[in-house]
DNA sequence: GTATATGCAAAGGGTTTGCACGGTT
DNA sequence: AACCGTGCAAACCCTTTGCATATAC
């Protein structure tokens, strides 16, 4: 975990509170929790916390950089420390795993979006959906 | 508009109905509504139309093929009608506008996710967000 | 005539917000 | 002591569902 979230979050003129460590921690060990998810784990720890100290808590996290979100379909989106290295998350759409790969492996696409549309993408923020290897070898078409 | 769309949905022994006539006609006029934004379109000519019954009726028209859904960001998806060629939508995260691209745009990269990692991706279902070329320039960071 | 589609209203998931209390600084 | 952060409950948005009625076949 980011040694020094502490100071990150002082820097910012907010304070330090259990809550804010505990959700750090388990946005840390869960690797992608949802909001729901992440609650669940803090109140391992710490049963009174409610759920929108949460979402509050993840904006903070994610405001002063210590943490990102991805959207992986239709559900919540999931959170990540912002100490893992960046990743694109491939989600199948028949056994919803999520398979993450280095953000590099779309550099040349964001490349292209770049210069041919000038739109600079943020891959990292949407998963790509499509069907993994098993899935798509045993897909029933409706 | 797809000539034989009555047909398409006969065939799978669904009833032709103006409700979903009338569904197919704003989902195709307007491109990329949502579910809301195709009700208000549909109550412009039948104000009785109730929004349970767009969702129901997307499903059914997504369901034999006349219409498709991608999930732009954080709200609500958007439908467009399979006759327009496959496209793909980067999200502007600053004025949340919409570019199309051609499918084609993303081959290369879809074609090495498939050799890599065994995962074929449906890039036209998930938007990819970043910043437009005028975001991206006059972009105020928090 | 029969089964499907619709309208309505209620319920459901996920997220946000107002407010008073409690904790950090 | 001042102010920020939290818990709680209510509200909110989007979507789904149960049911009785209406409609396409």
């Amino acid at each position: 975990m980011t040694e020094d979230w502490a100071g990150r979050l002082r820097e910012q003129g907010f304070r330090i509170t259990p809550q804010r460590q505990l959700v750090l921690e388990s946005v840390n060990s869960l690797e992608h929790g949802t909001p729901e998810e992440i609650l669940t784990e803090v109140q391992r720890t710490a049963s009174g916390v409610n759920l929108s100290t949460v979402y509050r808590t993840l904006e903070v996290l994610e405001g002063v950089g210590l943490i990102t979100h991805t959207h992986i379909g239709h559900g919540s989106p999931v959170y990540h420390s912002t100490d893992q290295s960046p990743h694109l998350h491939l989600v199948c759409d028949g056994c919803a795993v999520v398979i993450s790969i280095p953000a590099a492996a779309g550099g040349e696409f964001a490349a292209d979006l770049e210069e041919t549309y000038g739109f600079t993408p943020a891959m990292t923020h949407m998963a790509v959906t499509g069907l993994c290897k098993s899935c798509a070898s045993s897909t029933v078409v409706t």
